[in-house]
DNA sequence: TGCGTTACCTAGGACTCAGAGGTATATACC
DNA sequence: GGTATATACCTCTGAGTCCTAGGTAACGCA
């Protein structure tokens, strides 16, 4: 995905292509670009991964496309939550913050405590 | 791995390995069951997944191995970590802040922040 | 007309993890 | 002595995820 944490990330960027949309529908370029944005470009989204993951997500029901017109005019898939999308989203996030607890508490368990 | 977070993960076993040994010196057995204990079991680690893991740790030369006998009297492959290792472990562990963070990011933004 | 940006897509390979199976020994119990 | 349980190691194979590399096309501007 980045600069480094190419090594992390699985099933992470489901999860943060569903929080994407649940601000509002967006198409696969506009999520990508805004993830990077939001993340300082940590996190840098590849095509090769986010199409194959969009229509995933939309094979899973997850999310509905929807052909229409960017603010620059060009002709793109707009995405959009589904009911089953927004239950995946609650779940996946707690589930990522069990795991993201956990994997800390490893890192930060301090030696005398083993 | 675990009841649920299998999604995510990736790179976070070597990681969390190589943690474990930062503390003292163990055992594939012993570093799996104590990554379980550490994180009241929202982590399980698998024996397909960990011995795969500790022997492609030992062929980049991040860790070594030695036969021994452990508390219980059973023979027993111990591994330490090298100083590659622990030059890895301080890299991957800022990684993994670093991604975290960013997931993070992503998943408390506010919507009127895009 | 040509170029940069926006926007979409897929095929192929690399890699990682888990499930299932297998080996062997020490200790405890019957 | 025989059996069960826990300890401790291992590998094969499949499923899944991601990236590289390639391709299409339309808009706006110089």
């Amino acid at each position: 995905m980045a600069d480094a944490p190419t090594e992390f990330l699985k099933g992470t960027l489901d999860l943060m292509i569903l929080k994407t949309l649940s601000w509002a529908p967006a198409h696969g370029y506009g999520i990508a670009r805004w993830i990077e944005h939001c993340t300082d470009d940590v996190l840098e989204v590849e095509e090769g991964s986010l199409y194959p993951a969009l229509h995933k997500l939309e094979d899973d029901g997850l999310i509905t496309a929807e052909w229409g017109i960017t603010e620059h005019n060009r002709r793109a898939k707009f995405y959009r939550l589904t009911p089953a999308g927004k239950r995946r989203l609650a779940a996946s996030h707690a589930y990522w913050a069990r795991f993201a607890g956990a994997v800390s508490k490893v890192l930060e368990t301090a030696p005398a405590s083993a």
